[in-house]
DNA sequence: CCTTCATTAGTCAAACTTGACTAGCGCCGC
DNA sequence: GCGGCGCTAGTCAAGTTTGACTAATGAAGG
C-alpha cells in the first residue's frame, strides 16, 4: 500500500469538496512533504487514478479565479470512504516498517472514534511482537548470533527499531486514554486542514517555486 | 537514491561476476526482501539500466547449466565502483528516515575501512541532530506546541525516531571502535555473498515458487 | 506603464516498481 | 516411463513516482 492514497482521500475528505492544488498545500501543512513521497506529480496521478476507480468523483469547474489553469474539484464517494477506512485501520494497525504509513495514520486518527482508534493500536502493539519472534526466530538459529558478522547488525537495527516504535506506542495509548485530542463524535474536531485563502504556518520558508529539488 | 541500486552493486562487486540470480539470492540472503524493495523486477532492471549507464558490463553467456533462459553476467567498472562508494557513503551518512537505505549500508560498510566507517557514522551523527533542531524549530515555534492537536504527534513520533536511532548508532559506533567485524584491508573479509550452489541457511523456507506475492 | 517575480494550478516523459507470467530442466513418486 | 512439482532464470505490462516543465494571473518596484 503506497500511502499517497490514504493521504489524498483524507484531505479530499475533510474539505468535502477540493481541487488538487488544495491537497497538495494541506499535505504540505501536515508536513506529508517531509516524511512522504507527496510530490505534486504523485498527488495529481492518485487523484485521477481514484477518480477512475470510482472512488472519487471529478467535477470541472472554470478558470480558477486566482490564475492558473483551469482546476478540477473532486469529493469521495461512497466507496472512497470505505477505502478511506480501510487503508486508515490498516496503518494504525499494521507494523510494515514504513513510518511514512504509521505518520498518515496518526495525522489522519481523529476520523475514527476513541475506542477503535485504541484497539487498533493495541493491535498494532500485538503485530510488531509478532513480527520480532518471527524474525528473532528465522535469524537468531542454533548456534545463536555471530555467525551472521556483520549482517547481524542490520537485524540488531530492526529488533532496535521494533522496540522502540513498541514503546512509543505505547506512550501513545496512554495519551489518548488519558483524554488527548478529540475523536470522531465528540464534538467540535480538530481542523485539520486549511481554509481557502489560508496559509501555512509551519511552512518552510522555501517556497516551492517551480517545483524543482 | 533508491536503495536497489546500491544493493544490487555491492552484490555484484563481491561476486567479481554475477548473473541476475545469484544477486537476487544475495540480497535475500541479506534479507533485503524483507526490509527493501528487492524484487525479481526491480533487479533486474537495475542490473539492465546501469549496463546502460556504463556502470556495469555484461557478458552474454550460454544457456544455463541448470535450466532456465540463457543468463547475462555483469561485471562493476571503474565507474560503477565510485557510484557504488559514493552511494555506500551516503547510506550511512545521510539521515533520510529511510531505514532501507540504513540496513544496506550496514550490510556492505566492511567494503569500507574501519576508520573511514567510523567517521560516517559520526557524521550521521551530526546529521540526525541537524535534521532534529530544524525539525523542532519549525514545528514548535513560539506558542509551544499543543497548538498542533494530534498533528503534533507525527512530530514527536519523527523525534521519537531520530533519538533512538542516534542512540542505536553511538552503539553501533561502540562495537566498531571495540574491534567488532572485519573491515577492508584487516584480513580475510567475511563472506557476505553465497557461493554458487550453496544453500541459504536463513532461508525464509517459504519457496518463492512463481515469485508471487 | 512595463518588467519581473512569486503564486496558483497543473502536465508530461522518463524512470522505477510491482505482481504475474514464461519456459527449460531434473528428480521423485508411482 | 511419465506427470507434476520445484528450481533456475528471466520477461513483461500496468501502475506509480520523479523532477522538470508550462501557463495564467496579480502585485511590487522602478
Amino acid at each position: 500500500m503506497s500511502v499517497i492514497r490514504l493521504l489524498v482521500l483524507g484531505a479530499v475528505r475533510q474539505h468535502g469538496r477540493a481541487h488538487g492544488y488544495q491537497v497538495r498545500n494541506d499535505l504540505e501543512y501536515w508536513g506529508a512533504h517531509e516524511w512522504s513521497n507527496a510530490k505534486p506529480g504523485s498527488i495529481y496521478h492518485a487523484l485521477k487514478q481514484m477518480a477512475k476507480q470510482g472512488l472519487l468523483v471529478a467535477h470541472e469547474t472554470a478558470p480558477s479565479t486566482a490564475g492558473g489553469p483551469p482546476r478540477t474539484e473532486y469529493e469521495v464517494t461512497e466507496q472512497g470512504t470505505e477505502e478511506y477506512f480501510r487503508l486508515l485501520r490498516e496503518a494504525l494497525t499494521s507494523y510494515d516498517q514504513k513510518p511514512d504509513v504509521l505518520s498518515a495514520g496518526l495525522g489522519l486518527m481523529v476520523d475514527l472514534e476513541r475506542e477503535e482508534a485504541l484497539a487498533l493500536l493495541e493491535r498494532r502493539l500485538a503485530s510488531i511482537e509478532e513480527w520480532r519472534k518471527a524474525v528473532t526466530e528465522y535469524y537468531v538459529p542454533e548456534d545463536g548470533p555471530g555467525q551472521l558478522g556483520h549482517i547481524g547488525e542490520i537485524m540488531d537495527f530492526w529488533i532496535h527499531s521494533a522496540d522502540t516504535g513498541a514503546a512509543w506506542t505505547r506512550g501513545l495509548i496512554a495519551r489518548i486514554r488519558g483524554g488527548a485530542y478529540t475523536f470522531a463524535g465528540e464534538g467540535e474536531p480538530f481542523v485539520g486542514v486549511l481554509a481557502e485563502g489560508e496559509e501555512n504556518p509551519f511552512a518552510t520558508g522555501q517556497p516551492h517555486a517551480g517545483d524543482s529539488e
